[in-house]
DNA sequence: GAATATAGTTGCCAACTGCAACCTTCTAGT
DNA sequence: ACTAGAAGGTTGCAGTTGGCAACTATATTC
């Protein structure tokens, strides 16, 4: 076996272990996720949770964009827009320059919260990774964020 | 505002940005792992497909176990041996030490498959990650496996 | 040997999302 | 201006997934 063939054999049993890891990842979350969401509003679902971080985080959106940039149903979205409005954590507004589309983001109420929940989750994580350096966290969320443009095509 | 407290407001960003492209992590992953999922198998579905890499890794191991590591209910993971147990791809032996218990474990079939489209999914991944080094993915995976042995607890 | 704990199965149910049909509004081509 | 088709969003339906609890069978502990 050559020296390149070796390496390529390294590459690809890397990126079996990158895919395991990541469906592990996917399991654990689903319980740290949901504590996160109860955190913010008792009845606040997971998938709803993560549509409202990415909603603060991004601004004002269409909930087409977000439907693509998550990569999921458009009616997905729909229903957990709904939900976050009934429970009072999203403003909506019609879309100026289109009238078919709306606006969402996060109002002040949820962005109250979610400063509050990220303090708590900052503190139980912290005492997870404590002794991770905060350049291997930098590097990780750089290297996540790598991935997930990969997942997006 | 003092050097150590700026510290800590960036560490506090950096874990809530990493929530956040976990969020987005775990939305797209769905669709990519459910087309692993089908290259194995057509009626293969995408949790299930998880727990055969999982017992493909780990050897034989009990259910109870694997429940245990990838934190879900062992009602779920029942359902899942016996799909993969109809589907020919997992072999089931009475535990030696322990009456009540089974032993899981890939059948040769099940690791035949997993193997060619773990290759098919290097190739397509590559293609998205071609330009990152090695050393970084290795990084990463590294940093997913410290990242999900904080969620384990 | 009785009480308790653990491995696994099953029924029930809530959450999540893909798909498709549908309505409304915008855009393009004529 | 008119029409055809595209795009934003809502809703009904169905399939996947996992939590919870009850149950059987086997182990362990006292």
């Amino acid at each position: 076996m050559t020296a390149a063939s070796a390496a390529r054999v390294d590459r690809a049993e890397l990126l079996v272990d990158l895919e395991r890891e990541v469906g592990v990842m996917v399991r654990r979350l689903r319980r740290v996720l949901g504590e996160r969401a109860r955190a913010v509003h008792p009845d606040l679902q997971t998938s709803t949770y993560l549509l409202l971080t990415w909603v603060d985080k991004h601004g004002p959106v269409r909930a087409s964009a977000v439907a693509e940039s998550l990569g999921i149903d458009k009616g997905a979205i729909s229903r957990q827009v709904q939900h976050l409005l009934e429970l009072g954590l999203l403003d909506r507004t019609p879309d100026p320059d289109d009238g078919r589309a709306t606006l969402l983001s996060a109002n002040d109420e949820a962005k109250a919260r979610l400063v509050e929940v990220s303090h708590a989750s900052r503190l139980w994580l912290d005492g997870k990774l404590g002794d991770l350096p905060d350049a291997e966290v930098a590097d990780f969320v750089r290297l996540l964020g790598r991935y997930n443009a990969a997942l997006d095509a």
